[in-house]
DNA sequence: CAAATCGGTGAATATTTTGTAAAAGTTGCC
DNA sequence: GGCAACTTTTACAAAATATTCACCGATTTG
């Protein structure tokens, strides 16, 4: 369903390079590194990535000259890594440029977890912002995974309740199939555009005659949506 | 394993929360929102804060019923956000029931500080949590390792103790199998995902059928929580 | 140091979900 | 009415995911 978030690390010390690389692999970003800054603002522009990893201190073309040129040709978050001591007084004028900085040697989990705040700042977000939806005798709890309809818990399958929460997020607006295809199943799947029509059925099943303020409605030769009064 | 201090913002005004929780997430707080004092509540209940920041001028339900409903349920301290000039006569009243109030418009480092001294007035200091959960004939207590269930102590090995502990903290949140890893076992263990189902069904020997309040559930394609009526 | 316990792996098994194909039903329009 | 295009429904097979079991190495305990 999600696209993997690309990460692009420009750092010339490989070892670090890789470390980071494993860190990251695991938990499901896509990475991609580049050893010195003409390199990496080479690769920033093909691999497009959703953040950068950029350390300071690069042969070539240095860190601050690559965070220039990404700043100027996107809004691309970038994070500095930068050795301690470096900063100091300069920092604090880098800073207007990236998005954050490390300082080395740092931590893992540190690292891991400044990506993640920045990205959710940046809006490029893994996570949602309030992953809960009300309506009238609905409740589309995608926290706890739950769908409340009239008070009681009904069991749903994950693909459903992820196609209830996408057309249920935007309330009223149709959604083609094809783009329910790409958005819920993933740009990457290439399957039968009538399995909408089946997980539609799915969910009126489980909606029924629940309440007339909210329902899922065909709109022929189109879509589906989700509509409210 | 650390669990991160969680900290409830009830604020209508969507800047103002981001921009806390954006300083909050920097220091290692888990932080959600709320926008209106029915939400507050309700997210209160599920969420578990060990703070809520909660401000005085609420739509729907005034911020300060909002800190009568969750003193009458808890000891979790209050921090009251206040518009100047609001508080005047008022606020001495109204501070019987928050731990500390702050005017608007505030500075970020007063308001950590803040937190900082709260947590640890309460005890609940950031390092040091209330390491004990109690719920319906199952106490897990991570002071003295211990599980008793339906008044019996059951002998548990710490990564069970640990992944029970976990999950029970945030009652009903799903947790997806990476994420237990990582959190649980730490983000540098690369083990199987597999490992995790094994200690639930572990755990779920020792807790089957012992109280209907609450339970162990799979969800499907997602992970495991630790369901509460 | 031996015995017991714990934590993790891999494989077989069981379960649930998901996709597809085909039949049946609608809708819009001439 | 009748046709073509589109949607709904049903049943089933395939795929994905979870549970369980047996076992082995590591770690802790006595």
């Amino acid at each position: 369903m999600t696209v993997a978030t690309k990460i692009l690390i420009v750092e010339d010390d490989a070892n670090i390079a890789d470390l980071l690389r494993l860190y990251l692999e695991k938990e499901k970003y896509e990475v991609q590194i580049a050893s010195d800054g003409g390199q990496g603002v080479e690769q920033f522009r093909r691999f497009r990535p959703d953040l950068v990893l950029l350390d300071l201190m690069l042969p070539v073309m240095d860190g601050w000259a690559v965070c220039r040129t990404i700043r100027s040709e996107s809004k691309t978050p970038v994070i500095m890594l930068t050795a301690k001591g470096e900063l100091d007084d300069k920092v604090t004028g880098l800073k207007q440029g990236a998005d954050d900085y490390i300082t080395k040697p740092f931590e893992m989990r540190e690292v891991l977890a400044r990506i993640e705040a920045v990205l959710r700042r940046s809006g490029a977000a893994p996570e949602k912002e309030n992953k809960r939806l009300v309506f009238d005798k609905l409740i589309i709890d995608m926290d706890s995974f739950e769908l409340t309809v009239d008070g009681k818990k009904i069991p749903t399958p994950p693909k459903e309740m992820e196609l209830l929460y996408h057309l249920a997020s935007t309330p009223n607006r149709v959604y083609q199939r094809n783009k329910l295809l790409d958005e819920v199943w993933g740009f990457d799947y290439f399957g039968d555009t009538r399995t909408v029509d089946v997980h539609i059925k799915r969910l009126r099943e489980k909606l029924e005659g629940v309440s007339d303020q909210w329902s899922l409605k065909t709109v022929w030769g189109v879509g589906y949506k989700f509509e409210v009064v």
